[in-house]
DNA sequence: GCGTTACATATTTTT
DNA sequence: TATGTAACGC
């Protein structure tokens, strides 16, 4: 094992420190760039080389694959030994091999199936359908966060306390909810995690065995564990006590799928003799936008302050800008990556886009598109759950495991095979009364044919289709030892003619065809893995593994995406009051402090240059909405600035000069009016009035007809003006370049005479 | 049972 | 916008 000492001469003070300290509980702190992963890599490397610890006494835990992968990656390029055993993975990943190796244990067999969004959707819906429930008034959507913040906090069905009259019916549907799920020898994602603990809390002697065998614990991104996580790590380090965790509070973005960054204060307590490290060398942004994001985030109440700093003095300043829509905001990407890589200051695939939402995404894809550019999408509707792709993962999930109800339910008549509801229902109760699952049911159709004692109770096209569809079902499972995936594949969308029936000439359809051959493609790539092994790995990807480094275009991808990443160029788009921070955030302080570690994150992804853009206008849903600037922009020095931004302080000046045009004390008027003459635009709007309900001026500024100079756009006539949301929007025809809607704020519009 | 259409409806982030 | 569902006609 080839481990050579000088391999620490090039981490610096702190990070030697982290990396050499004694086995026992550690903390790491560690700001953004610097060098996180690079002291848990060289920690191993350092267990493994220098303290002697075998490999599969090793267990390193991430979140997402991706870093799982570039973890493994790195620690072999420092070791060049052999790395047999040692345990790298995600939670998730971790807790199903846990789970599958111990099904003895369980009401599950080690086949379980893992039970994505999708699919907890479509049993929560049965459990509605069952228990009578009106799916309106109690959507699966939110029951099923409800149960999932449940199982986070390690709340069983019957520990579920109802309290209120909705508490009742969470109650009843979780219970029932878990119930299905094991007929069906399914886990959704929470599962994994909670009965991990469970299982380790049941058979101390199982636990035992995990204890004995993980040494040594390291877990990355430690804020973003939840109340499970915690406890699972803390019962496998419990003799040991050999848990190292590296994480930045500050960097917290998944509260709301129960992460609970004060677990770093619960580990500091359980722990009370851990030792803490504490990074603050960024290797990766200039200085100007350390100070800036340092600006934004020190706002954030009850936090440990970090003091980053650089050797990257300088920069260019960061550039906020505001314009009218978001399709402008697009345009100046564009125009702005053009211009950049045609000075030579960077390549198109340095650069990325990042928003709030995915739903942002479009219209900064259309501006791309609209001008011939590739770019790279990371997430959105991620490729596995699309419906062909489901579709057969289900038929796949069907073979695998016989019992999966929802996967039946979701193929059984996909392609349409002359098997509706009615027919359905028959099943269900002859599968009841003969105390068989629906799937045996219709193998003993398949099998026996006419002889099959159900043979009477099915017949014409329905019982033709379903002795057919058993017969298949059969001769897959009969397969599927003997063939590869790809092969069990092939034979499914032979049989079912699934390609027909998508493939139905339209573009769609190719794509989905597209879709399919690829789906084929990655269960060809791993062509020795097994159908259960293929399933897990399916089943546990996320959109965060999907980035690929390859093409050389802008990356597009969620600000939650992007943790952990970096870029040369970063655009923040949608800089506005009710997107960053989001709405859903106003009310509650805790959100808005996420909204902000949100804004954190992304700027400090940016290694060079860092662009904020805000838009007037922005379209959502059908219509479109107007919002202020962000309140974070406000917090960042105006010195680290360049830019048009219209900030609150200038704002507030213009309110000076023009009160005596306000009208004053009849507030609820001057909305009144807002709301009429938004009239068409589904103006649903919030930000604008609920932070700034007396900036709206009562008369429009310009007229139709009047003649404007634009400083840009030069000499044209006013067609229309109105006014929304403390703002007028004056449409005006140029003569050089045009109909243009403008906002009289940021337009500069200067009143010809004549 | 299937396919079309109209209509309502709900919109954050995802391992 | 886009997605799902209810209602309709075949």
């Amino acid at each position: 094992m080839a481990f050579r000492m000088d391999i620490l001469a090039t981490l610096n003070e702190q990070q030697r420190a982290a990396v050499t300290a004694s086995p026992g509980p550690t903390l790491v702190l560690a700001g953004p760039g610097s060098g996180k992963t690079r002291v848990l890599v060289h920690r191993i490397a350092y267990l493994v080389g220098h303290l002697g610890i075998a490999p599969r006494s090793i267990l390193a835990v991430t979140f997402t694959n991706r870093a799982a992968r570039e973890m493994k990656t790195r620690v072999e390029s420092l070791l060049e030994g052999s790395l047999r055993g040692l345990s790298i993975g995600t939670f998730h990943s971790i807790c199903a091999r846990i789970l599958r190796r111990e099904a003895a244990h369980l009401p599950v067999t080690a086949d379980f199936v893992i039970y994505d969004e999708a699919d907890q959707q479509a049993l929560v819906k049965q459990v509605l359908r069952e228990l009578n429930l009106n799916d309106k008034q109690y959507t699966p959507g939110r029951l099923l966060n409800k149960i999932s913040a449940a199982k986070n906090e390690l709340i069983g069905p019957e520990e579920y306390s109802a309290g209120t009259y909705v508490g009742e019916i969470v109650k009843r549907v979780y219970v029932r909810y878990q119930q299905l799920l094991a007929l069906n020898n399914a886990y959704d994602f929470d599962d994994l995690l909670v009965e991990v603990v469970r299982l380790f809390d049941t058979y101390p002697d199982v636990l035992t065995k995990y204890q004995r065998l993980y040494e040594h614990i390291l877990v990355d991104e430690f804020q973003d564990t939840n109340t499970a996580q915690y406890a699972m790590l803390k019962r496998l380090a419990r003799e040991r006590r050999n848990l190292y965790c590296v994480g930045d509070p500050d960097q917290s973005v998944y509260r709301w799928r129960g992460a609970d960054y004060r677990n770093v204060h619960r580990f500091q307590q359980d722990y009370p003799d851990a030792l803490t490290f504490l990074l603050e060398e960024n290797y990766r942004s200039t200085q100007l936008i350390l100070d800036a994001a340092m600006a934004v985030i020190d706002r954030h109440p009850g936090r440990t302050r970090k003091q980053l700093f650089t050797e990257r003095g300088g920069g260019v300043k960061l550039v906020a800008h505001e314009v009218y829509d978001d399709q402008e905001e697009a345009q100046f990407i564009i125009d702005t990556i053009a211009g950049l890589v045609r000075g030579g200051d960077c390549e198109p695939g340095d650069c990325a886009i990042m928003y709030r939402t995915n739903a942002q995404s479009r219209v900064v894809e259309e501006a791309f598109i609209r001008a011939g550019l590739p770019y790279k999408l990371v997430g959105a509707q991620r490729f596995y759950g699309r419906k062909e792709i489901k579709d057969l993962l289900a038929y796949l999930r069907l073979v695998h495991n016989p019992a999966d109800s929802v996967g039946l339910l979701r193929v059984i008549n996909t392609p349409p095979r002359g098997v509706g509801a009615k027919t359905l229902e028959q099943l269900n109760t002859a599968a009841q009364g003969a105390g068989l699952t629906v799937t045996q049911l219709l193998l003993d159709l398949g099998e026996n044919g006419g002889h099959s004692r159900f043979a009477r109770e099915f017949t014409g096209r329905a019982g033709a289709a379903l002795g057919s569809f058993g017969r298949h079902l059969a001769q897959w499972q009969a397969m599927r030892e003997d063939v590869s995936v790809a092969g069990l594949l092939d034979r499914i969308v032979d049989d079912t003619d699934y390609r027909d029936f998508i493939n139905d000439g339209t573009e769609e359809g190719m794509e989905r065809w597209a879709n399919v051959l690829e789906l084929r493609g990655a269960a060809a790539e791993n062509g020795d893995v097994s159908l259960g092994e293929f399933l897990e790995q399916v089943a546990l990807v996320s959109d965060q593994d999907t980035l690929s480094e390859a093409s050389q275009a802008p990356t597009l991808l969620t600000l939650h995406a992007a943790k952990g990443l970096e870029f040369p160029v970063v655009f923040i788009v949608g800089l506005d009051e009710g997107v960053l921070p989001h709405q859903r955030s106003f009310d509650d302080p805790e959100s808005m402090h996420e909204e902000r570690r949100l804004m954190y994150v992304g700027m400090t992804r940016a290694k060079d240059r860092l662009y904020l853009l805000r838009a007037f206008r922005r379209s959502v849903y059908g219509g479109s909405d107007v919002a202020e600037a962000s309140r974070f922009l406000d917090d960042i020095p105006e010195h680290l600035l360049s830019g048009n931004v219209d900030r609150r302080q200038s704002r507030s000046e213009s309110y000076f000069k023009q009160a005596t045009r306000w009208d004053g004390g009849r507030r609820g008027d001057g909305d009144a009016r807002i709301a009429r003459d938004a009239g068409n635009s589904r103006d649903t709007n919030t930000a604008a009035r609920r932070r700034a309900p007396d900036m709206n001026p009562v008369v429009t500024q310009y007229k139709a007809g009047q003649r404007v100079n634009h400083p840009q756009f030069g000499e044209g006539i006013v067609i229309h003006s109105k006014l929304i949301g403390g703002d007028e929007e004056v449409d005006v025809a140029f003569e050089a370049v045009g109909l243009k809607r403008l906002a009289a704020s940021l337009a500069k519009l200067e009143i010809l005479k004549g």
